[in-house]
DNA sequence: TTGCTCCTCACGTCACGTGAGGTGGC
DNA sequence: TTGCTCCTCACGTCACGTGAGGTGGC
């Protein structure tokens, strides 16, 4: 069982929504010690917690979301299944609002139409598909979280000794930098054989991405990033999967695991990193 | 001058959010009448009125938007262009938002992978660009405001002469027949010749919009628009303007102006009418 | 006069966020 | 003991919505 502190920083929630939902009844600790007050959280409940997020964020009330989560209208133990035609509103309203943003996103191309935003030297790519070990949590921006995130992610793959020699590379859940707060997925790339042990996923490929490499330290990238969805402008392409960055000549520790020589340097203005935003739509 | 309700109307707001916002300073009345209270508003007020509701939808909050709508930074006469990066900057942020929606439509999709929702006959069809003269209005569904509309809105066209043998039809600007109230437009095709006369636009051509038809009263088109949505399940197709309700055959008074015979019937079990939904992406 | 529209004022709502002031556990 | 985590409670916030009770204009 786990304090609420942690629990919150797994299920990337604050400590405060899930206080608000145990007094809601919304979403109950596994067990409350009756005589400290404190919560303890079971990591089988995060299933249900990543539910409730998810239809909050479909724009479901708290109490639509009670009503979907705690019960089958039958009376039956909890199947998704019992709830399907909620499940398909949700869907078309989605589909709905998402018609709605795109109308929005035009709306502003036509009041940018003669701002021209500086042209950007990006080249499109495709991405292969990867088996990689990842560790994915929710970090405060701009802090060495991301190093030590890595640090340990090496660590582990080399105790296997299934890396392979591809860059390392991060994947950027929130597909946005501008946030205090973000949700990322440091990922090692691994032989495919190491795909079903603990913490080895397959990475998707993408057919497509719009790629900008930069040097020097990683404060350049938020900018970057908007520079390069600027020059997006009036085009039709849109992010289409979580948005990546490629360490090509990076620093690290090595205690525990060591990595080809040809990544590493010691000079912060010897870094090389590229941003990869995948795409979809026509270019 | 209009009065609060007129204007509330026309620019598709509520009268309390007309009055919180002349409260909070945003947006103040043309004039306000000392001795009664009464609020009056400009038809030159809109474009302030519609740039202040599309802040908002982009997720702007009041504050954000006052300073975007009442001066420029420069302390010039309001220009967009002085705002550009902000514009920008709300362009990112909506870009990264249909992102993350996108990602959601596809964890839905999981959630409902083994759920066979019943095929629909649609049709794929492109359709033609066309004039028309439009009445645009936020009226509560299921009344007979639509009816109104086309009334006035085939007596207007009559006395131009310019009606061509093309079957009237609506846009639904909200792209979603669920709500109290929906944002309509009834169209009536004209002869280009027409086109910038008042009323008269041109309605958008469409590449490829999956058709739907239905016989008897309209009290169905909310259900098979559902039906529609749901058979898109899976696919990567989405909304991609206004969905369109076509009248194939109908009743209409034809006071003021005389239609097609085909067109009409007095047997609402004979009425026959078409939803049409424009698609983009892969089908 | 009736019916409709408009007014203000006070309070409610929704999903939390923000401290204040205090306690539990290693 | 210190530092960190946790607790409750009361109040704030944001963008309105909801009546109540009353007035203006045709």
């Amino acid at each position: 069982l786990l304090r609420i502190g942690p629990f919150s920083r797994l299920a990337r929630v604050t400590l405060k929504t899930l206080r608000f939902y145990d007094a809601a009844g919304l979403f109950r600790p596994a067990w409350t010690d009756p005589r400290s007050g404190y919560r303890f959280y079971s990591a089988a409940q995060l299933p249900l917690l990543g539910r409730i997020r998810l239809l909050r964020d479909l724009g479901c009330s708290l109490a639509e979301i009670q009503q979907l989560t705690t019960s089958s209208p039958d009376g039956q133990p909890y199947r998704v299944g019992a709830h399907a035609p909620v499940y398909r509103m949700l869907r078309r309203r989605l589909m709905v609002g998402v018609a709605l943003s795109e109308q929005r996103l035009r709306q502003l191309d036509a009041l940018l139409a003669h701002e021209h935003p500086s042209g950007l030297p990006m080249r499109e790519r495709r991405i292969a598909a990867t088996a990689a070990l990842t560790i994915r949590d929710c970090i405060r921006s701009g802090g060495s979280d991301i190093h030590r995130m890595f640090e340990s992610a090496e660590r582990q793959v080399a105790r296997t000794g299934n890396r392979t020699r591809q860059n390392p590379f991060m994947l950027l859940h929130d597909m946005d930098y501008h946030r205090a707060h973000v949700d990322v997925e440091v990922c090692v790339p691994v032989r495919p054989e190491a795909l079903g042990s603990a913490g080895v996923r397959l990475i998707e490929p993408v057919a497509r991405a719009a790629c900008v490499q930069f040097s020097g330290d990683y404060s350049q990238a938020p900018t970057l990033f908007d520079a390069a969805l600027d020059s997006m402008h009036g085009s039709r392409a849109r992010i289409a999967a979580p948005v990546r960055e490629v360490y090509l000549r990076f620093g690290a520790d090595q205690r525990g695991y060591k990595l080809d020589p040809r990544f590493l340097t010691d000079d912060v203005r010897q870094y090389r990193t590229e941003i990869q935003i995948p795409l979809r739509g026509i270019s």
